[in-house]
DNA sequence: CGGAATGGTTTAGAAACTAAAGTATGGGTA
DNA sequence: TACCCATACTTTAGTTTCTAAACCATTCCG
C-alpha cells in the first residue's frame, strides 16, 4: 500500500514524462510543450503583454521573447505594439494559432471526461475541491 | 468558474514550476531536481541497476550513467558490478545519499500534512482514489 | 531636465535530456 | 569450441528549455 504522498508523487511523474514530448496539432503542426503551453496561456481573446505572458508561465521575460519569436516564425501568433506605451508589446493568436489553441483545449477536455467517466459526481466535486487546496498551497 | 480540466492544469503548472529549482537537502548539499528524483527512485533498500533506475525514471539508460557519474562525484552513491553477471552495474546510496533520501521524503510527507490538515479525512480518501484512477489512466 | 523604473531583447551558458554508435559480457547453437 | 546475437552500460554530439546578466528604449516623476 502506497502513503498518499507516494501517489501524488507517481502522477506528478506520470504527468511530466505525458508533458515532455512534441504533439501534433491539426495544421498547426508540431509543437514542442513549451509551444503549445505557451499558446495556451496566450489564450484566443485579445493580446497579452510579453511580461503579463512571463509572469503567467512563470518563466523570465527572456524565455518568453525566445518563446515568441519561435511562435511567430511559425505564423502562430503576431507581436503589435501596444498603442499607447511604446516599449510594450502585445501578442495574439492567429487563425493558426487559435486552431492549435482549440485543439489542445479539446486534448484537455476529453482526457478529463475519461477521468469523470471512471468516478462518481460527487465524488469529482470533492477532487476538484482538493485540486483547489493544493493549488492554493502551492501559490507563491 | 473553472473547469475540472483548467483546475488540474493550473496545478500541474505549478508543480512543474516547484519541481524546476534546486534545493539544499542538509549535509548532502545542493541537488537539482533531477539528482534527488534519482536519488528517490534508488531508494534506501539495496541496490538497483542501471536499466531498472531507467525504466523507473522514465528515461533512456545514457541518461542514467550522466546522472549516476554526477551523483557519484558528490558522493552521494556508490557503483558496484553485479555478483554474478559482471556486465550489470548496482547503484545504491552511500550514507550521505540516505540523508538526502530522507530529508526529501520528509519535505514531501510535510507538504501532503499540510494539505490533510485542510480536508475531511473522507475527502482525502476520495481524493487518493481519484489520484489512482488518474495514475491508471496515464500508464502506458 | 535627469535619473529611476518599466518593457523587451540579446547572449552565453546550464540542466536535462535523446539518439546513435561504441565496448564488454553473457548465452545459446551448431 | 567458435560464432553470433542479445544484454548492460558508456560515450558523444546535439536539442530543448530555461536562467542570469547585460543591454536598449521608453515612460514616469521629483
Amino acid at each position: 500500500m502506497n502513503t498518499g504522498s507516494q501517489k501524488l508523487g507517481r502522477v506528478i511523474l506520470q504527468l511530466q514524462r505525458l508533458e515532455r514530448q512534441p504533439r501534433t496539432f491539426g495544421e498547426a503542426g508540431v509543437l514542442t510543450p513549451s509551444e503549445i503551453h505557451t499558446i495556451d496561456a496566450i489564450g484566443c481573446e485579445g493580446g497579452i503583454l510579453m511580461s503579463a505572458l512571463a509572469s503567467r508561465l512563470g518563466v523570465t521575460k527572456g524565455a518568453v521573447t525566445q518563446l515568441v519569436t519561435r511562435l511567430e516564425a511559425k505564423a502562430l501568433v503576431t507581436r503589435t505594439t501596444h498603442p499607447t506605451d511604446s516599449r510594450a508589446v502585445m501578442v495574439s493568436l492567429t487563425e493558426k494559432g487559435k486552431v492549435a489553441y482549440r485543439i489542445h483545449e479539446e486534448m484537455h477536455h476529453e482526457f478529463y471526461q475519461q477521468l469523470r467517466l471512471q468516478l462518481d459526481p460527487d465524488e469529482i466535486a470533492v477532487f476538484e475541491k482538493c485540486l483547489d487546496k493544493l493549488s492554493e498551497l502551492l501559490r507563491d
